[in-house]
DNA sequence: GGGCATTTACTCGGATATGATGTGTCCGAGTCACGGGGG
DNA sequence: CCCCCGTGACTCGGACACATCATATCCGAGTAAATGCCC
């Protein structure tokens, strides 16, 4: 019961993306460079957003990763449907319904209250998730990032964009 | 990013134990028999439940697991961490400071709002879960099994604890 | 008949295999930019 | 000078290994009951 590694490289990506100016592309090349993350499988978890349709890619030279979407239109949930899965985390087999003393199925009517109270915790998770989209997040960053590191990112990119 | 096997065999199993007379043993042999699940790794789950001082063990002839508290006193919350461990969902390992534009740790003060709006969303699952003990989910289970099936059960049980 | 030591059967607990899933990597398909040649 | 085509380099995407953790199982340690023996 726990997040895949790949969660938290995906979502500062696309924050990284909502805070540059709106269209820009990022190869993971570049990505992995500014995160210092393995270029390999950061591509992967950039493969899941686009497959998910968060991000657009494109190919070929000055290609890369852009948003899909205007950022405030892509929530938190969204994101972490896309890297983790959006199945259910609890999966119920009915087990009450199992060994001797089971009887047949259709006297049970409604999911076992054990079902459903795993469930309405999800739901409440998924909701609190929903209520964050990238903007949030894009505007907590700006004001928690340090000055100096805001100043040396701009610088780094600027130069990066610009030699290649 | 889901809940493990036997959290629902777990959980069903000490739904079991709050409906039979308080202070009831029920062997890990018995439990497996009743639910139609392989012995060994039930009772890997009740060790677990056990290692939580959810359940209290008695070995040898009738013994096996009886809750240690009250059924009131068992929240679900508990259950599902004994079960899949009471570790965060997501673990930040602060990317935003490596890199190239990375600053010095000083200037970091706060988690990121990335971490800080999983964690919340995480805080609203557990408390959803806090909510619910096992007295509330035996009351959901009574008034939901099916009446033929209580009856069959408490005989199987009556026969099967005379019986030994 | 009662009490005690011994045996016996039963139970949990941790150490031990196996399989699935997440983690990490690689190379080919596709695409756009650039450069050279022709009009 | 402008346009077009061929070339080349760059990028993503899925196929391919590896590691880790959940799943599944087994046998030994420990315990309480039952039994047989002695008083």
């Amino acid at each position: 019961m726990k997040h895949s590694e790949g969660l938290e490289w995906a979502i500062h990506s696309c924050s990284l993306l909502a805070a540059l100016p709106p269209g820009t592309c990022l190869p993971s090349k570049l990505l992995a460079e500014f995160f210092d993350l393995p270029e390999a499988y950061l591509a992967k978890q950039m493969q899941k957003l686009s497959q998910a349709g968060i991000v657009e890619t494109r190919r070929g030279p000055r290609g890369g990763y852009g948003l899909a979407r205007p950022s405030a239109d892509i929530t938190l949930l969204q994101m972490v449907e896309a890297i983790d899965g959006d199945a259910q985390h609890f999966r119920c087999t009915e087990i009450r319904r199992c060994g001797p003393t089971g009887v047949a199925n259709r006297h049970y009517t409604r999911p076992c209250g054990i079902a459903r109270s795993l469930w309405k915790a999800e739901a409440a998770w998924r909701e609190e998730l929903n209520k964050v989209n990238l903007a949030d997040i894009n505007r907590m960053g700006q004001a928690e990032t340090p000055p100096e590191q805001i100043a040396k990112a701009l610088k780094w990119f600027q130069e990066k964009l610009a030699g290649a």
